[in-house]
DNA sequence: GAATAATCTTTCCACTGTCTAGTTCATCTA
DNA sequence: TAGATGAACTAGACAGTGGAAAGATTATTC
């Protein structure tokens, strides 16, 4: 007999709700089949998440974190001096591998982004743009160049993550006769490093 | 007396459902609110759309021809003798100036690319990113690189104008004191030339 | 002028998010 | 240790949803 406790309830709607998103698709992530999943009944996860937007946000919010580790632990383990280049493998890769999940962190209209650990977990996950060298000086003005920097290089990658998940770059590689894609997907990436410091200051 | 045969219902719906798409947002754009935005009853759409997916796939279909349209447009009222850049400027104020719209276009599960309407007016659309210039050549190898320079290009304006109409890269912008935003986008759009031809081919 | 087909309505079902009220349990205070 | 407080969870209800089925109305075609 199930306790009526469940005692780490919260993560383990986090879980489901996760394995809802690989197995199903998006569409099927709702608040009740997290719940059956979760063997719970419907209405439990509202006093962990409040809303479906509450749960969406939190997972989210966790996918964000492990984008961050992923990528810092792909950069680490690299061989390349180019940390830059390594985290942008880690970022595309983990979106290829979590195509559910990387989608829906960026459904801005089922994210509340006043919630705390959402918007600390995006922050630190894009703060892997911006390479230690270009960080802003104390006295300086604070880079406003390397800001603008971090922004088409974002830009680059989650465009690339959003068109590879879709498949609609798919199409184009199959008219490069023989291409390897993985092969075809690191000189895209490659390119992230000729995005930085426009023509005209 | 509204009569039996509504007459030009497939408009009528895809306007009202655009209608509801700027007024309340995607969330709110049902089949049953498009139905009573156009005054017919509920399942009166399915029979056009067949689907939520059919009608919203049609609407996309719209998008990308009207993007097309636009970014030609602006193009060739354009001073400037950079075909490419000035059709990004065209892609990316489009963009703005239909967020809904243009989410909706890069709702992937809520899309049927089997439909015709839909495939070639998105192929359309991001033929602009390839200029004639770089078009393959008859009995030349159909022109790797430039196949890999359009998904490039497309990456990074898609990219753009996600995080822009998603608003997240405001908070970069507000560390800029004094940045005029236009200008600031103006910037990040002319680093588009810089994403082609790969140091190692 | 009938037959046929397209267009639209009515009715129905299972499902959803969220509200309200109640039940069970753990923890903290006296 | 007893009792109160509040957190965690359940049960039930409501309006809204997508979609299927079957019927009504009008255009079109032969």
């Amino acid at each position: 007999m199930a306790p009526y406790h469940h005692g780490s309830l919260r993560e383990a709607l986090l879980s489901a709700a996760e394995k809802i998103l690989q197995r199903e698709g998006i569409n099927a992530l709702t608040l009740r089949a997290t719940a059956r999943e979760a063997g719970v009944s419907h209405t439990a996860p509202a006093h962990h998440f409040k809303d479906l937007t509450g749960l969406v946000s939190a997972l989210a919010a966790s996918g964000f974190a492990r984008l961050h580790d992923f990528a810092r632990a792909e950069a680490s383990a690299a061989e390349t001096k180019d940390q830059l280049v390594a985290h942008a493998r880690g970022y595309i890769a983990f979106a290829r591998a979590h195509p559910g999940l990387y989608k829906l962190m960026f459904r801005s209209e089922r994210l509340d982004w006043d919630q705390p650990d959402l918007a600390s977990a995006a922050e630190d996950a894009y703060s892997l743009l911006t390479p230690a060298s270009e960080a802003p000086l104390a006295h300086d003005r604070p880079g406003q160049r390397s800001i603008a920097d971090t922004m088409a290089r974002w830009s680059y990658l989650h465009g690339l993550a959003m068109l590879l998940i879709d498949g609609r770059l798919s199409a184009g590689m199959s008219m490069i006769p023989g291409a390897d894609e993985d092969l075809l997907i690191a000189d895209l990436i490659a390119r992230l490093e000729r995005l930085h410091r426009p023509s005209h200051p």
